[in-house]
DNA sequence: AAGGTGTTCAACCGCAGATTA
DNA sequence: CTAATCTGCGGTTGAACACCT
């Protein structure tokens, strides 16, 4: 798969017309190690000259694409965890197709990565609603459904995440703008998302009624954090995030990623305004495509990364 | 087993804003 | 100041794979 330089008009840079074709298409093992080398010698950015000096037929966007989207050493490659998911669907909410955005709360996840996840996967589940995925019903979907799964599988696989914040190793998790985290010395070692052992507290039985009331959990706080210190959302509707507000939970997604600048809305907070419409709750119930397509819906891709890393070691 | 259909995701494209000469 | 170039973003495409009939 190739194009002649001359067909990729204003992408080629003028000065750099040649008499020599760019590769497209999927990239090699070998391209992948000239870049990664390269990179390694000289370090990232001036994508054009790099692609000029690596000897890579390939132009400097695709160059970097590559490199941002897949080579970098802190890209994570396999599946979301339902941290992120939620993270991602609590961030769409508010900020809409911001990709790349959104990506800067999810350390390792890539814009790509992200945008494909909400194409292949939240889209999918619209179409099959055969309702608009912009639309306010299938925001209602998202967040009386789909997200209190999420947290129910975040907890379910957690259960260190009922323990209480006053743990006494707990300490305090260097975060700019907040000073009410607490994390044990192994989460806070873990990186963002491991946070197995950061305070998070919720009535269960709730929890597991929300997908039949579609009320949100109901919060037994341990309080570890005050409303004050609580940054405030002002997207979207209520969701689970919002009606937890006041609870651990924050804690735990806070502890998620950077997420400093978002703002709960907690004086917009009520259980009352998250109730479902009965259409979208049977609707949803019927093709039970939450707990089949989505919070189940994890792959394999780690073996399949690794693999590939071995092979580019020759190994 | 083979062909058709659906899904996923890496890669490309066009555009706009930022930077440089 | 201006034009050329670079960089980053969001939308789209298509090859590879999975699943179904």
């Amino acid at each position: 798969m190739k194009v002649a330089m001359s067909t990729l008009g204003k992408t080629a840079s003028s000065s750099s017309y040649e008499v020599f074709e760019l590769r497209r298409g999927p990239w090699t093992l070998e391209e992948d190690t000239l870049l990664i080398r390269y990179i390694s010698c000289h370090g990232e950015g001036r994508w054009n000259l790099l692609a000029k000096r690596s000897g890579l037929r390939r132009t400097g966007k695709s160059c970097r694409l590559r490199w941002l989207n897949y080579l970098k050493p802190d890209v994570k490659h396999g599946n979301l965890t339902p941290q992120e998911q939620l993270l991602i669907l609590e961030l769409h909410s508010k900020w809409g197709n911001r990709w790349s955005k959104i990506a800067q709360h999810l350390p390792g996840r890539t814009d790509n990565e992200i945008k494909n996840y909400w194409r292949t996967r939240v889209q999918k589940q619209a179409r099959h609603l055969k309702i608009d995925s912009n639309s306010t019903a299938f925001q209602e979907v998202i967040r009386c459904f789909w997200m209190p799964r999420l947290i129910q599988k975040i907890q379910g696989s957690s259960p260190s995440l009922a323990m209480s914040s006053q743990n006494s190793n707990a300490q305090p998790l260097n975060h700019a703008n907040d000073h009410s985290i607490l994390l044990s010395p192994e989460a806070t070692a873990q990186g963002p998302f491991n946070i197995t052992e950061t305070a998070y507290s919720l009535d269960h039985q709730a929890m597991n009624s929300s997908s039949e009331n579609c009320t949100s959990p109901s919060i037994t706080s341990s309080e570890s954090i005050t409303i004050s210190q609580i940054p405030q959302f002002s997207g979207y509707p209520t969701s689970p995030l919002h009606a937890m507000a006041n609870s651990d939970f924050n804690t735990l997604l806070k502890g998620c990623s950077n997420v400093d600048n978002i703002s709960y809305d907690m004086e917009t907070f009520s259980l009352a305004s998250v109730s479902a419409p009965g259409d979208f709750e049977n609707l949803v119930r019927e093709s039970n495509w939450i707990d089949n397509d989505l919070a189940d819906s994890f792959w394999h891709m780690d073996e399949l990364w690794q693999f590939r890393q071995l092979q580019g070691r020759g190994i």
